[in-house]
DNA sequence: TTAATACCTGTTATTTTTGACAGGTTTTTA
DNA sequence: TAAAAACCTGTCAAAAATAACAGGTATTAA
């Protein structure tokens, strides 16, 4: 078995946040011979509008030209890997004969911020939903596609791997937000949802109805929203509190 | 690359439920040589009481035999199969000298039930998340053994893959939960899981705050719930609102 | 020791929700 | 075509939430 992956799932035990993980992965990846990543989450293919969550390590200046140029819509490894569900090269879709202007811009301008090659895992969720890892590398080599034939599998269960757990630590992120809520706190938000007035409430934990209502405009302070309803909302797409 | 993998990967764009997905992984581990498997997702770690769910295709009476005797506990591929974080066979953990009478027993059901021998898969998740997959052959060969050594990297990619899918089948499950609520009751309890009051909703949409209050009372309904605040819990932790 | 945090309690006026009453039209499906 | 589902609207009284005041204690960390 490949030692990459091993270490990949021996030490992402211990990854505790989303950054510990992104951190294994730089240094695994490092092995394979890429030092530059970018991960991006849980694209809905049925709602376009929506944007996904990206995390890369990837050149500042990149990011910057890619955001300001609205890049997402151009990016032939985002446009052509929604309809691919393997790993494929950067040269695959980078190299077509009938080319935009806009295209021959956005790669000239990557290759010009050091992203010479590299590769893309697609990764394809339930429901509509796409993340995807690339690896790159600023040398411009043919160990890619060497690696394409000889490694994807490990590649891929490495971005398999990577995913499940990143998942996990993006949304229900237990660590991030645990301490955001006092204990009190999460304890009053918890039988709100579970449609308890605050008068019920006070009855439960057996204090007044006035401090029920004082740790419940606590946390809509907290969570900067303006009504129980977008409080329970927010505590429970932020995990907060168990269904 | 492994044809499996290619396979599978290809095939699940199109599963829109986890039944889809399962009849698709059970065709492809056929391939593989194991017509069995069992599925086990988020078991929490960090919580002992919570029960995972599992979905499998073993025999029926295994299934009784296994929740009668409260199998969860003794099952050394589980109680094991924590510990681990990379595919084992089931006679790395089945073949110890120093053994329970309960574990004897166990083993003897298992064997009796027609699981003969199997590997399990490892599927570390983020926050002390859990799951495993589990493959298994009526037939006691040493082919799992074999497999274990040549095709790790393809099985444990192929168990990845699955897993990302069938959680997104299972969690915001979509095509389960989707037909619950009209377009309409969608919108405003949409709306109001972000904190719009039912007069705010009327003047958006441009109905009259009777037909919202109406609306929402037929989703109280539905979900089976007294209040708003419980039912904003619900429909967003059955994936029916956008965050 | 001081500052910060978590925790607790009060009033009052205004707005919103709830629950229980009742009835309509339009569109889809069997 | 008839039934069902989705959509729309009304009133009224009781219950609950909100906003805007203000003030206290106990524990912990700097």
């Amino acid at each position: 078995m490949d030692d990459t992956i091993i270490k990949f799932l021996d030490k992402s035990r211990y990854c505790k946040t989303i950054d510990d993980l992104t951190n294994l992965l730089e240094n695994c990846l490092e092995n394979l011979g890429f030092p530059m990543w970018a991960y991006s989450t849980d694209y809905d293919t049925l709602d376009e509008e929506n944007i996904p969550l990206v995390k890369h390590n990837y050149p500042k200046q990149w990011e910057q030209y890619y955001m300001d140029n609205n890049c997402f819509e151009i990016d032939p490894i985002v446009t052509e890997g929604k309809g691919k569900f393997l790993p494929f090269s950067w040269d695959e879709v980078m190299t077509k004969d009938s080319k935009l202007e806009s295209e021959k811009e956005y790669e000239s301008q990557s290759h010009a911020h050091g992203l010479k090659s590299g590769m893309a895992i697609p990764i394809i969720g339930g429901g509509g939903k796409f993340s995807m890892l690339s690896l790159a590398t600023p040398d411009h080599n043919n160990e890619v596609q060497k690696l394409m034939n000889f490694k994807s599998d490990v590649i891929m269960a490495l971005a398999f791997a990577f995913h499940s757990i990143a998942k996990d630590l993006l949304t229900v992120q237990g660590d991030k937000y645990e301490d955001i809520l006092t204990k009190r706190e999460k304890e009053i938000v918890t039988w709100t949802s579970h449609g308890k007035s605050s008068w019920e409430i006070s009855k439960i934990l057996n204090i007044s109805e006035r401090t029920v209502i004082f740790h419940l405009d606590n946390v809509k302070k907290k969570l900067n929203v303006n009504n129980k309803y977008h409080m329970v909302m927010k505590a429970v797409t932020m995990g907060l509190v168990k269904p």
